[in-house]
DNA sequence: TTAGTTTATGAAAACGTTATCGTGAATAAG
DNA sequence: CTTATTCACGATAACGTTTTCATAAACTAA
């Protein structure tokens, strides 16, 4: 492989000079800017990434942290992230956590070791303690998911109020009888409750502690949910589901087991993902506007790069909610 | 940041010494070993993997290019892929192409930058003969998609055989004017084509040019061309769909628009990925062993570097395919 | 003219590692 | 008691860039 020196050999210069040629650095003269491209064309030179990395002490390339790919969620968010990553000259490295605290560390350590100048996290599993001391490494910003106690920039919806508007839409279509499912790990899940419970005790409904179900957001998990609603002596006629997932399992297992919806049972989703749209009655939602968190988020990444900032300012950046009316509730 | 020659310093030892023990090379007696350790705690210095990979001329880092992540078959493949990379200290450098001549090349350009020691093809959109040079950069294997006249590794399936398998299906239950969806620009789509029209012609009926579609594999599209097919006078009663995504497409839309399945039209998919068990009635489909590709190719990848191998020779590794029978049919 | 800028280049010093080589000391082999 | 071998370490030279710094030439202003 051809190297910087090759070229300046060839082009009868210096590694400066071309090195000021591929960088575009003004004071060259044309004709020996001729050369220098000549000469890298007839060498197929390319500059090495890790010596520039090594050299400039910068790798134009940011770090988002998953937890699953397979979520599609997440393809959806890094849409949106990628669009202004590309605009800025950035590269994404996606990484899945796979809901692992180590494997999160580990990705962690990417800012340590320098091979990323920032991190985004849209799902967090260790608690903020831990990760707080790698925020000299480089900024880092929480999108989606956030833990009030971290002092970086967020973007994120209301999940309260979007979770209290679907309750209260299940409510307002007469169902006093309502089950949630949804995790409660993070801050998310815990505000979703919330926003959930608002409702709730306003119309002074019942939260029971039998129709809660922590379960992961899958569609199996959805049908597991379903399954043990069926069981019950005192059946909900309604469910808020913490995800679009959650909700079309529950939709396809109700289906199977010969119960009509929204009659038999309601239920009601979030995301708004195309799935939502493909179930057999179509899921009513709560809709993300998930391309334009990616969007705003790496937004403020390519800012807080150019200010040189290790922000550990405070920003909530906070993106409307929707309710998506169909045909489940 | 703390260097390794801080390191060297606080332990008393020299750069040498530090390094191999961050390496774990031999030859270094326990004392130092643990004066390395303790120095590197206080400091907390990381290496820096920029300099690391200067050095090592080493990235452990593979490019893997994908159309989109946003259609599911690729997360799962990249799962697959994911899982024999880790247990080998591979990095994944997850590229999104969205199925563009100029991105790809500037992907390709990883390998030139040494910015990955290999790359993963899972679609593509050049011309083999653009994408040749890049081989001397380092191994290149092709995982789903391939080209016959590339001299590289392919992980694939008998698309032919799938096909065949799927459209031979439609034909035993009973159809006889069935339509066509699904991609023929690369190889992989012409040879499903192919699969198809062997079928069709095994069994003497026609493949009417009016009955082919030749569009991008999602939803929408799949919507759309049902609604082509209702229009026509002689409407084919069965659609060989060239992906789930048209499948769910074209059923979603045939039953808003009153159409039974399969009594009024029969779909079959390709992929079985999870939305063909969602949709009413479930889709009947040919599963691809999407994970097991991934694991296969990423097992070829860590060989090839490891005998150094920017191997040219071409093998092909065929692995099985399944037709799944649901209801769509 | 002369002094002061701007322009254009190269030499050499970083950036932070690891690999090679050399050199003793310790151990093993005869 | 030599003579090989193995072991344990440090100096130093890479790896391939970019960024000073120095210098000279070419303009500009007086």
């Amino acid at each position: 492989m051809a190297t910087i020196e090759d070229v300046a050999k060839l082009a009868g210069l210096s590694r400066a000079t071309v090195s000021r040629v591929i960088n575009n650095h003004p004071y060259v003269t044309e004709k020996k800017k001729q050369l220098v491209y000549q000469a890298m064309k007839e060498l197929e030179y390319y500059p090495n990434s890790s010596a520039q990395r090594l050299r400039k002490q910068r790798t134009d390339a940011i770090a988002v942290l998953v937890p699953s790919l397979t979520n599609p969620f997440f393809p959806f968010l890094i849409e949106g992230l990628e669009m202004v990553a590309v605009e800025n000259g950035l590269q994404l490295l996606i990484c899945q956590t796979h809901h692992n605290k180590e494997k999160e560390l580990s990705f962690l350590n990417l800012l340590q070791t320098k091979q990323v100048d920032g991190l985004i996290f849209t799902s967090i599993e260790n608690d903020w303690e831990t990760i707080a001391s790698y925020q000299e490494c480089g900024p880092i910003i929480m999108c989606n998911e956030y833990k009030s106690e971290s002092p970086v920039p967020v973007v994120r919806l209301d999940q309260v109020k979007g979770s209290y508007k679907g309750a209260r839409h299940l409510i307002e279509k007469g169902h006093k009888k309502v089950a949630y499912c949804g995790g409660t790990k993070g801050e998310l899940g815990a505000d979703r409750l919330k926003g959930f419970k608002t409702a709730m005790e306003e119309f002074k409904l019942d939260v029971r502690e039998e129709w809660m179900f922590r379960d992961s957001p899958s569609i199996e998990c959805g049908k597991k949910i379903l399954r043990e609603i069926t069981s019950m002596e005192n059946r909900p006629t309604a469910v808020f589901a913490g995800s679009d997932e959650i909700g079309v399992g529950i939709i396809k297992e109700a289906k199977s087991l010969g119960l009509r919806i929204p009659e038999d049972i309601a239920v009601i989703g979030f995301d708004d993902l195309p799935i939502a749209e493909l179930v057999e009655p179509p899921l009513t939602t709560i809709r993300q506007p998930i391309k334009d968190m990616g969007k705003k988020t790496m937004e403020i990444m390519t800012s807080m790069l150019a200010k040189q900032s290790t922000n550990n300012e405070k920003q909530v950046y906070e993106l409307p909610i929707q309710l998506i009316i169909r045909e489940s509730v």
